[in-house]
DNA sequence: TTGTATGCGTTATCAT
DNA sequence: ATGATAACGCATACAA
């Protein structure tokens, strides 16, 4: 550990240790000559109250928690930068999980952040639970929690999402009017509210245009690219496809290297509207189509939303329980 | 904060505090019987140790903070995520922190990190310092650092870097081997160590083959695409470039994106090479021949030798003080 | 305005 | 094997 103490630095100044711990607090009850004071001898002492007491004592971290699915990904790396200017702004720090996708690994960090480490925790769920119960198991004392793009449903928590139906009824709308009469659906398995609300919207669309919805035109992927190509290939060989809606970037990205691979020209043979946080879209051969969720404003929403209940404003929470947010469809050069 | 403390556990327990404590630390001077029942009503009541008593009582945090300029940004999500990997296996929290490129930032929160709420620090540091004494002000309390890709040389920690020199002698070799004449480096100017070595590179390559050094084939850029694009527009369009070497990811995607404006082929026009973490660089158009560093082994590695130091198994410290890593060039269109 | 004393929840030391 | 107690560093209630 570092530095000195409270009660060095009370020591030096020949001080009381309240007053140095007035001096770091309330302005109220302290000489503005004596603060000075003692605050230029902190600094010339490198001294700073320790976290860990005055948190003890407060019952309070500054602290929230983020935990997500992955890191490396550029919608959640987004989202964290947005959580992370406006925890800046309220003194607060953040700690950073990631699930892997692992439900266990959920459930792991969420009971131990229950220890006193965090005041509140913002969290897109691993999507692989199909029992999540255990949140209710801390009762009343279970931290204060907004959920964002991945949620569970049935855990009553402030939740940022995207109008995933919508934009998804879009984008098959718009391959459908490029002329696509054969429109995949690349879906993660374990996307829970995600993948089946997109789903829905891409079965809708199909059905308002009266085109048949071909079950096996539904593809279940993962996240590992080495599982999906040759599924994608497969599909792409086999199926009759025109037209492909990706439910994450990743399955796009696999999508185009597998119609390098194939020789498969896009747009011509086949169109790809992908949902993507990808900024540099327009950069892609050919340039993609994108449904772009407002990563970063979801992101300090949530924040937002989260110091709200922080600062006991949220207790209402009814109001703005859900906050739906619009995704912006991109028409590039994949869907011409 | 959450859940009942220790004593209530042992009231319910008809225990003393010490019993209980024991079942959670020493497997030492314990009856297994007593601490299976501990344990088992621990659950039952949702019992866990409160952090900030634990820390304050050992003096330390299981916690260790991450220091980068960005957070939205391939390379340091990479390099986050290795860390994170690293930081989880050996039971490690983390706290992240964004400077922004802004140097009080990073002092801010260096200072503030040395109130005890972290072990050890992780730091990519943010490049516009030019004195940066405040790190010796904290003395023999300085907290355990590592440093890399972004490193103050003159600051005694282990670092951990990519062979940029050579890199960049290459990546230039290269463009000069393909024919370029003219080519213009581009770079951000507050990257300190990074973009002093990477321009040696360019430079020494330049001279080895006998090509003129031009100064005013060096262009300075900055973090932001309006400040940018005109910049180099008017490199594009006034000063005859052939071959460009772009020290950073985002300043290839900005040339991308002026080639695409002003008609520029790529290339045939134009020949480029960056450095850059982006994994679908294969996907652009046309594909990007990268210099690519290995992020997320960095991260883990970086990790690793902060974990020996906490560890005190890092304290024959010169040995590998400095660790450099190789970069990769994979050749692409753009510089076919 | 400043000082004294107590407790936040835990764990290590020293008993028993 | 278990229990009593002191101490980690700080901030407040209360006293002066």
């Amino acid at each position: 550990m570092a530095g000195i103490n409270i009660k060095q630095l009370a020591e030096a100044l020949n001080l009381s240790t309240s007053t140095i711990s007035r001096a770091f607090r309330n302005n109220s009850g302290i000489k503005q000559v004596t603060k000075d004071l003692i605050l230029a001898k902190a600094k010339e002492l490198n001294y700073q109250p320790n976290h860990y007491a005055s948190s003890l004592r407060d019952q309070k971290s500054k602290t929230i928690a983020i935990i997500v699915p992955e890191l490396a990904n550029n919608y959640f790396s987004q989202a964290i930068h947005g959580i992370e200017k406006v925890a800046k702004g309220h003194g607060y720090n953040i700690l950073i999980y990631a699930t892997e996708d692992d439900f266990e690994k959920e459930v792991d960090v969420i009971t131990h952040l229950h220890n006193g480490r965090a005041e509140g925790i913002i969290i897109s769920v691993s999507g692989e639970a199909v029992n999540h119960n255990y949140l209710h198991e801390f009762g009343a004392k279970r931290l204060p929690m907004v959920q964002f793009d991945r949620v569970y449903e049935d855990i009553d928590t402030p939740k940022i999402i995207t109008d995933d139906y919508e934009s998804s009824f879009k984008a098959t709308e718009h391959l459908i009017d490029k002329g696509c009469k054969r429109i995949a659906f690349l879906v993660v398995q374990n996307d829970l509210s995600i993948g089946k609300v997109r789903e829905r919207g891409y079965v809708d669309a199909l059905k308002k245009h009266g085109i048949a919805v071909d079950e096996s035109l539904v593809i279940n992927c993962s996240n590992s690219y080495e599982e999906n190509d040759p599924i994608i290939k497969h599909a792409l060989q086999n199926l009759h496809i025109d037209g492909i809606f990706a439910s994450v970037e990743r399955l796009a990205f696999a999508t185009y290297y597998a119609c390098y691979d194939l020789n498969i020209n896009i747009p011509l043979d086949l169109k790809i509207i992908s949902f993507s946080s990808l900024e540099i879209a327009p950069l892609l051969n050919p340039s993609l189509t994108t449904v772009t969720q407002p990563a970063v404003e979801i992101g300090s929403l949530a924040a937002k939303l989260l110091f709200d209940i922080l600062n006991g404003k949220g207790e209402q929470k009814e109001a703005k329980n859900k906050v739906v947010l619009a995704s912006k469809i991109i028409y590039r050069t994949s869907t011409n």
